[in-house]
RNA sequence: CGGGGAGUAGCGCAGUCCGGUAGCGCACCGCGUUUGGGACGCGGGGGUCGCAGGUUCAAAUCCUGUCUCCCCGACCA
């Protein structure tokens, strides 16, 4: 993408309406917009990050043998009826509204019951288990109080997998291969030593659920860890889970963090509720065991920001980068655009994402946005390089920057 | 929903206490000089001061109501 061509602009000063570090730098950047509390617009260069770690999270779902769908966002009063769930006292976030012949209808809040139901006119034989579904979805909720930028909001982007089994057993042992899946995308996305898997309140027919929690100052949870035994326990439940796991709550370092992931097993709590069964190899009638899987997609992205920027702004892990390469163009000589263009080309070429910065404004302009929008490589093409033959390529995470060859460039870039 | 803070140009702010008809920086437009860490000069455009009432000869400024945003708390299947 040639930056003059990029509508948004980057931003010398803060947004003073907010306070969170990841709405400041992404604002800033020109990566979201705030349309109002706790609701934003994902502008290109944020799309970008978004779908990275959406693939992430699709490929591993894919792994376990998720199968991608999309549910809706209208929903019907009486699929939430039936398990109480419609009730304003029991769900106190629900966007609802009405059809212009006044139907009622909500704003998907979660989509449990719906994919129950939904999954009813394929499930109805033992054959059929197990089946596990997942979306990414815009969540709209109600929620009294919008914060943290991006890392709470009232509309957000969640991935949600939804498993069906026969068995508690078979439910079980797939809940821990999604763990292990779970694992691997903090892992791709750089958070995976400073994410645990945490033990929180969960469901009535789980002892625990299982939250995914990443140390974050930005975050809202308070957690207990053991970082050697790789223990992480919620405050919500720490009297309860130090005396199950025996260990002594000395032991443990007290932190802040966000809920990136959350996993709950709803036994037949839900197929029961909703009268929705299989008939099993015995000829009988049998509930469905029914367990949920989500990742905050658009709170990761502001996980990530929070935890990875530093005082010149934004610092992508590669993995989920809107571009691999910054690419700066120094001065108007036509010979060095012309080797500027060249490399952009090529580098496009062999797929490699580059942002080109081919405006006619001063170096540090084009430093201090390289720095701010945190993408990992930055590569300058000016006069000097073009004559010396080299490119000069310097890290984000890096002081100095060096010069290279075309050669040791690509093979940086990964490009052969 | 309780407590606190704030709404003035696209963004960041001053002006409000003490009423007199709106200003600065960035951004934007034109011309010129610049070009390795957010350049400079000259010229220019843009705001009925969140909204609605009220007081007054006169309101960004005082009074009342209301909406929005931020922070703390409560809440967070």
């Amino acid at each position: 993408m040639r930056r003059s061509e990029l509508f948004t602009k980057t931003s010398k000063t803060a947004p003073a309406d907010e306070a969170a570090k990841n709405a400041q730098l992404l604002i800033q950047a020109g990566f979201v917009h705030k349309e109002m509390a706790g609701v934003y617009a994902y502008l290109p260069l944020g799309l970008r990050v978004v779908e990275n770690i959406k693939q992430i999270v699709r490929e591993e779902m894919n792994a376990v043998h998720g199968q991608e769908l999309i549910m809706t966002n209208l929903q019907r009063p009486e699929t939430w009826q039936v398990t109480g769930r419609w009730d304003d006292a029991v769900v106190d976030v629900w966007f609802k509204t009405r059809l212009q012949d006044d139907t009622e209808l909500g704003l998907a809040w979660s989509h449990e019951e719906p994919i129950m139901q939904m999954m009813q006119q394929f499930v109805q034989s033992y054959k059929d288990l197990p089946t596990s579904v997942y979306q990414f979805q815009t969540k709209l909720r109600n929620e009294l109080r919008a914060k943290s930028g991006i890392m709470r909001g009232r509309e957000f982007v969640m991935k949600d997998m939804y498993s069906l089994h026969a068995t508690a057993e078979d439910l079980d042992a797939y809940y821990n291969q999604v763990i292990e899946a779970y694992k691997r995308v903090f892992e791709r996305l750089g958070l995976g030593g400073e994410t645990y898997v945490t033990f929180a309140s969960g469901g009535a027919f789980t002892k625990f659920s299982h939250e995914f929690q990443t140390i974050c100052d930005a975050g809202e949870d308070v957690l207990y860890v053991h970082r050697d035994k790789n223990i992480a326990v919620n405050e919500e439940v720490l009297d309860e889970a130090v005396q199950e796991l025996g260990i002594n709550k000395d032991e443990l370092e007290q932190v802040k963090s966000a809920e990136v992931g959350n996993i709950f097993n709803f036994g037949t709590d839900k197929s029961e509720k909703m009268g929705i069964y299989f008939t099993d190899q015995d000829g009988q009638q049998k509930p469905i065991y029914l367990a949920s899987y989500g990742i905050g997609v658009t709170r990761l992205m502001g996980v990530v920001a929070e935890k990875f920027s530093d005082e010149h702004g934004l610092v992508w892990p590669q993995a989920i980068a809107p571009a691999q390469v910054y690419l700066a163009r120094l001065g108007e000589n036509p010979e060095t655009t012309q080797a500027a263009d060249e490399l952009y080309a090529d580098l496009t070429q062999a797929g490699v994402q580059v942002l080109y910065d081919d405006r006619d404004v001063r170096p540090g302009e084009k430093f201090a946005d390289a720095d701010l929008m945190g993408i990992p490589w930055r590569v300058v093409v000016s006069d000097k390089t073009r004559e010396a033959n080299t490119f000069e390529l310097k890290a984000r995470t890096e002081q100095e920057a060096r010069q290279v060859s075309l050669d040791e460039l690509q093979g940086t870039l990964g490009v052969s």
